[in-house]
DNA sequence: TTAAAAGTTTACCGGGCGGTAAAGAAACTG
DNA sequence: CAGTTTCTTTACCGCCCGGTAAACTTTTAA
């Protein structure tokens, strides 16, 4: 009566057990590539395989259906090994925000040597096309990112954590926005609304190219933020 | 050998049996609110109670966490008759997915008598604040189909009807400043471009309101594009 | 009045998901 | 090298979700 479940005592295999053996293709190179200049391979690099293993995951699933057993399959370790190192689903998902936010605050370069006008214009561009490096195409990371940050509208300690970041990034351009007042190659507009206007159609340029697929998005976006709002910020008179 | 299920001959009372039937919460007013003039509910009636309790769960729970269960705890039918109308979960989300489209371009108001200005400044302010009037905020409305339009990523159909809903909408928007153009009140810009940039900022306003949390979000964007973009466009020189 | 068609409910299930327990391997200690 | 800790795997499970089969009820049509 207390093994009820399926008439598992047949063969001794649980009909669950092929799924999880499945899994085993193309191993062999295990540990063959994570070690840093020493050999061993520590619990920090196994966090960062596990990240870049949900990265891949969640760029093949989607957020919602994203399954545990998708970040295993993405990696040369098994999917159990999440539990150990993360305090299940949520703790590894909100892990992978901070993760992926931090990578997208590191990967903006800031020079503030150029003048308010010309750095105003690469910060857009930053935003629109994004560095061209790194192993993931920057339209891939902000798939992921772009996700994450419409699913921060059921849950509140990642919506905080978005508040922040998107706090850094509005308040980056407002800077250059008041600086170009300041030195008088931009007229006296309310800097605040005028960078929240830039962050704005960077944003919805970026969700229309991601979620309606237009992949000119960015490109007219670049093009009517230079001819209609900076060309009504720059007029001095 | 053939029942091996889990020791249900018990009592009869299968363990499951429990969550289903505690559905009966406040019922027994079955039949008394959605008959038309005639006394018959209709399967057009329940299929626009669906989409209503469909609404409210989405509303509940969001996308990702929808279950076919939730949709059921919102109406007073149980939850199964959605598989007697609908082919299964993914055919709801796409009748669904209309549903919400129709009722959203149905409530643009058109007035094609004003002038220019102040039709494009009308548009922008339905698009942001919406028709005052129904029974469910112009805010729920705007959160569940902002949630549908980032899901659209993932699903080429969903992604379809959207780009055309947002042909519609944007286009709408354009022929009001080709208009201004023709009439002389705007100055001679890429009319589309314009549209374009228009239509951008008001969903970037709607995204950071849903997922920021930016209770100002719509107005700041009204005041914005009002100060900086319409600035640029009526100046006519 | 009856029969069949349409709509709804009750009862139930298979499958898949997140998670755990315990065995095993590897890496630090003394 | 033994003992301990840290990490990984194998094996497994309970629960919950979407879906179905069939009984039941209401409406339509003759």
């Amino acid at each position: 009566m207390s093994e009820s479940q399926g008439g598992v005592d047949e063969a001794g295999v649980d009909e669950t057990a092929a799924d999880e053996t499945a899994a085993d293709e193309e191993g062999s190179e295990t540990g063959a590539d994570g070690d840093s200049s020493n050999g061993t391979v520590s619990s920090k690099d196994t966090k960062e395989v596990i990240m870049e293993a949900t990265f891949r995951a969640l760029s093949k699933h989607g957020y919602k259906d994203l399954r545990m057993r998708d970040i295993g399959e993405e990696m040369d370790l098994t999917r159990q090994v999440i539990h150990y190192h993360f305090d299940g689903k949520y703790d590894l998902m909100s892990s992978f925000l901070e993760h992926i936010i931090d990578q997208y605050e590191g990967s903006v370069v800031v020079e503030g040597d150029a003048d308010p006008r010309t750095e105003l214009r690469a910060r857009v561009d930053q935003c629109l096309f994004g560095p061209e490096f790194e192993e993931f195409s920057h339209w891939d990371r902000m798939k992921v990112y772009h996700e994450l940050y419409t699913h921060a509208q059921n849950d509140g300690e990642h919506r905080e954590v978005f508040n922040e970041h998107y706090e850094r990034l509005r308040g980056s351009i407002v800077e250059v926005v008041e600086e170009g007042i300041e030195e008088g190659v931009f007229r006296d507009v309310d800097a605040e609304r005028m960078g929240q206007l830039v962050t704005d159609v960077i944003h919805a340029a970026r969700g229309r190219r991601i979620s309606l697929g237009h992949e000119d998005a960015p490109e007219e976006a670049r093009k009517a933020i230079d001819e209609f709002i900076f060309e009504s910020l720059e007029r001095t008179e």
